[in-house]
DNA sequence: ACACAATTGCGAATGGTTTGCAATAGCAAA
DNA sequence: TTTGCTATTGCAAACCATTCGCAATTGTGT
């Protein structure tokens, strides 16, 4: 958390209410959020403000996103891991990163984000 | 192809000149593509349809949906593979899927989908 | 405490996707 | 082949998440 408001300051960004808000609420939380979700969590801070930050946080490097539906899902980049979604309730599961590089000949810097759905055994009854 | 016709109709559904135009565009077209690029293909065909017709192909399994930026790209589902994209020019270029099944002990029914993104050797220069 | 630039909040705009509904097209039965 | 029923289409309007413009505010270094 301190090392994350620093690389904040390094890298010339202020520490504002609304960052250190949203920080607090994705590493408090175990599950991926939706801008959304983290507006509605925090209303004092305006939707276009949680949508700048998360975007400058992502291009910092400070939080993951998954697609889920397409909707775009936030959380703090830790160890590599990846979320599993319950299609039916939308309860989350932590997975770790099994990916296995490839050999990828014509390309460099190469990322790749993951979304794993299933039913939980709780909805499978 | 014709499979895929005798597969839309033993689900009661009706072939269309909407859902053949689109169906050929994905046969014919090696990456995947938005409902945009397809409505932006065959013009003729309303965008309203497009979309019900992809969510529709979706739900029966004949497409697949990659993400990218947000985006949903549709492509055939035939071998299981993914889309590596460049950046920078949109270039893509098909991986092999080499997802290995962890063991989900909490969920049935797993699906996986993963966005490859990264930076091509002609843009590296 | 001051001053300047970065950042916020607000509201309006954008853009992709969906919906409601009347007109049309596909399909099964005659 | 024609008829009739229902699914499906096209169109326009609605929706909803995200972004933008701009004036007001806040954080930071001096």
């Amino acid at each position: 958390m301190k090392d994350i408001l620093e690389k904040l300051k390094s890298n010339g960004y202020k520490l504002t209410q609304p960052r250190e808000k949203v920080l607090e609420l994705l590493s408090h939380n175990h599950k991926a959020l939706s801008a959304q979700d983290i507006h509605s969590f925090i209303k004092d801070v305006d939707k276009a403000s949680v949508y700048r930050t998360l975007n400058l946080l992502e291009e910092l490097g400070i939080v993951n996103i998954e697609n889920f539906n397409n909707e775009k899902l936030y959380c703090l980049s830790a160890d590599p891991h990846h979320h599993i979604i319950c299609k039916k309730c939308g309860f989350s599961e932590e997975v770790p990163c099994t990916y296995e590089h490839y050999n990828f000949s014509n390309f460099s810097n190469v990322q790749h984000q993951m979304t794993l759905t299933g039913v939980c055994n709780k909805c499978n009854k």
